[in-house]
DNA sequence: GTTAGGG
DNA sequence: CCCTAAC
């Protein structure tokens, strides 16, 4: 595995909170994003893991309290375990030596701060060297690294709320400490021994108040989608090294995996049919801002599982249909909030290697302070004096992952691999960060009072997130902006975070990641109706640009009636239809595919053709479709130096234009409106 | 909801 | 890809 290390720009970044332009903003909607200004922030407020280390490292020697307190006892011990951590040695000493010198450089820290990072890494190790029994079964089961049970993550919790005891927030507790404090837990449920690392990901109620009705998944952070990778089974005429691999993805890539779980609703702390579907390894790091569609943060929306996808889609496509009515009743509105769209595409893996994984995203989990309906993120129990700030966070998100991973490879090596990543950054270093109205509160010596933390007005303007340490990848180059969203934004705020524009364009090879070909195109033609029913827990993909490239975008104010349901996001901005989707170029399998529907079908029949062929993509459209065709027929009408883009098969441009010939004289024949000649007629 | 075609 | 008109 690859630990890579960010590069001093991405640590830049990751401070500097500096708001890219948006690509493919409408003019009209341009200058409306002074908003995003908010995200500017100073360098130099940047929150440095160390303060995160440090406060926690101290607090917890200082108190002998907690788990971490008595693993350092055993430090000299785990270092002899080195390694059965995924974190080679040499990579903790580096981590050492930063650290070292991050304390140095940070009047603020302490050498302290070096022994929790310490513990944290080695920790698994003598968690997993204790129990060889364990470890091994844990090593069999390939998915049992890390984790944590929802009791354990809640008894941290509990010990959360405990430091955030009346008086530290009187007196001036630290947002740091909060945020320490966090990490703590995120961290702690990363080394207990628990069934699957999907605990942390699962939203842990922290409160005794019941679940919201609805998923406060907004916070962008999607699951990873379940996407499924298949395998061509035959391309009929298609040319060799045609791109076999065909990746379902969501349509909206926003729809969460079939295994998403109404988190609030069901606190499983084991989840086995969904794993597969989570650990669906992202091409990441697609996009430096996110934005979460308000809509999608219904729990149905959440759970829209490959069986229920498919009805739907038969069903009218409520999809489309949604969109586009949508669209045109609130044309006004979407130019409006394209301006907060998009989302880039990714960076690709680099080098070949097999299982390679690299943490490089900025924004890694990311909590969110759930308000449930009447809940928020922080409860003020106000007696006199005593100020008690109750927190949920809903779920968390592991950073974002770049993997490679042979196809050879079997699932539950993907699933180790994916893992070993996760633990490597949460290992390798993690920090919390705190949000608040949208904007990272960096200085951690402010008081929750002082941060506005804790008024009222506040419920909805909080948010934590969990990022990897940036300075623990300073060979990054990428340095995505380490924003994390919550899902609340203020609603003063029109958040606008612009992916940068990168997009499509290069997302070169076709990993897994790549857009995916459909698949059983020769099934398709066979006529036969494969069933979409593709095991949900096939292997993931990576997705391009999926749920985390949006951009965040607050949710819609909810009915005023409805208030009590769900107020996370308030905003003016409709959500859904606001943002334009993004550009996913026609695989050169799509176009086989295509061409081969519609040689059958012809042209016109474009919803046939879809069904046909493209039935599993959900992101192609029948208009989608028909667009591809028509720009293929250009393309097959210019010379090759004019085209641009994937090369398409000069064989498959000749059979589409020997198809729109056909079918256009088809055309012609069946309804000459016109009878030109006589002639015409005659031939029919 | 689909098609067709311009943007 | 989006948007509309037309059906």
């Amino acid at each position: 595995m690859v630990f890579q290390k960010r590069s001093s720009s991405e640590m830049e970044s990751c401070g500097g909170g500096q708001v890219a332009e948006m690509p493919r903003v409408p003019k009209s909607a341009r200058g409306k994003r002074s908003v995003r200004k908010k995200e500017a922030q100073s360098p130099g407020q940047m929150m440095c893991a160390f303060d995160l280390l440090a406060t926690v490292a101290g607090k917890l020697l200082d108190e002998g309290e907690g788990s971490l307190g008595n693993m350092s006892a055993g430090a000299p011990a785990l270092a002899a375990c080195a390694k059965d951590i995924h974190v080679k040695q040499e990579q903790c000493d580096e981590a050492m030596k930063h650290f070292k010198h991050e304390v140095t450089d940070q009047d603020s820290c302490n050498e302290s701060a070096i022994l929790p990072h310490t513990v944290f890494s080695r920790s698994v190790n003598h968690a997993r060297n204790e129990d060889p029994k364990a470890k091994s079964e844990a090593l069999d089961k390939e998915s049992s690294m890390i984790s944590c049970t929802k009791a354990e993550l809640g008894c941290n919790f509990g010990a959360i709320a405990d430091r955030w005891s009346p008086e530290s927030v009187e007196s001036g507790a630290f947002t740091g400490d909060a945020a320490a404090s966090l990490m703590q837990v995120a961290t702690a449920g990363f080394h207990k021994n628990a069934p699957d690392m999907y605990n942390l990901l699962d939203p842990m109620d922290v409160d005794v108040k019941p679940p919201p009705l609805v998923s406060s998944d907004s916070t962008g952070e999607m699951p990873l989608y379940g996407d499924k990778i298949r395998r061509s089974i035959s391309l009929p005429r298609g040319p060799k090294g045609v791109a076999g691999y065909a990746v379902d993805r969501d349509d909206d890539d926003d729809k969460s995996s079939g295994c998403t779980h109404p988190s609030t609703t069901t606190n499983r702390d084991f989840r086995p049919n969904c794993t597969a579907d989570h650990s669906r390894v992202r091409k990441l790091l697609t996009s430096k801002y996110r934005k979460v569609a308000p809509a999608r943060i219904h729990k149905s929306d959440l759970s829209y599982s490959d069986v229920e996808r498919k009805p739907s889609f038969r069903n009218k496509k409520m999809h489309y249909t949604r969109q586009r009515t949508q669209r045109s009743t609130f044309k006004r509105r979407k130019l409006f909030d394209r301006h907060a769209v998009l989302a880039s595409e990714f960076g690709r893996a680099n080098g070949k290697g097999n299982s390679k994984v690299t943490g490089r995203d900025s924004h890694a989990a990311s909590l969110e302070a759930n308000k449930g309906t009447n809940s928020m993120p922080f409860q003020k129990s106000c007696a006199s004096n005593d100020c008690h700030v109750k927190l949920r966070i809903k779920s968390f998100k592991v950073p974002e992952l770049l993997v490679e991973i042979p196809e050879s490879a079997t699932v539950g090596s993907l699933k180790k691999t994916v893992l070993e990543a996760v633990t490597a950054i949460l290992g390798g270093g993690l920090r919390v960060g705190v949000l608040h109205h949208g904007k990272k509160v960096r200085d951690d010596s402010k008081t929750l009072m002082q941060a506005g933390i804790g008024q009222n007005d506040m419920l909805d303007n909080l948010g934590f997130s969990l990022e990897p340490n940036c300075t623990h990848n300073p060979s990054q180059v990428q340095a995505p902006e380490d924003i994390s969203f919550l899902e609340t934004i203020d609603t003063t705020e029109p958040l606008a975070r612009i992916a940068p524009a990168d997009s499509s364009s290069k997302h070169g090879e076709v990993d897994v990641s790549q857009e995916l070909a459909l698949t059983p195109l020769a099934m398709n033609y066979q006529g036969s109706d494969h069933d979409s029913v593709h095991s949900p827990g096939g292997v993931s993909s990576p997705d391009k640009v999926s749920t985390n490239s949006r951009a965040l975008v607050p949710v819609p104010p909810a009915d005023p009636n409805a208030g009590a349901v769900v107020p996370v996001n308030k905003s003016k901005r409709s959500p859904e239809q606001g943002q334009r989707r993004i550009r996913r170029p026609f695989s050169v399998a799509e176009v086989e595919a295509l061409v081969l529907a519609v040689e059958k079908l012809g042209t016109g029949r474009w919803r046939d053709v879809k069904l046909r062929a493209f039935d599993n993509a959900k992101h192609r459209t029948y208009v989608d479709l028909k667009d591809k065709w028509k720009t293929l027929v250009h393309t097959a009408s210019i010379s090759p130096q004019q085209r641009r883009g994937e090369p398409v098969p000069q064989e498959l441009l000749d059979r589409v234009l020997a198809a729109q010939a056909y079918w256009s004289q088809q055309q012609a024949k069946l309804q000459p409106k016109t009878p030109p000649l006589a002639e015409a007629r005659l031939f029919t």
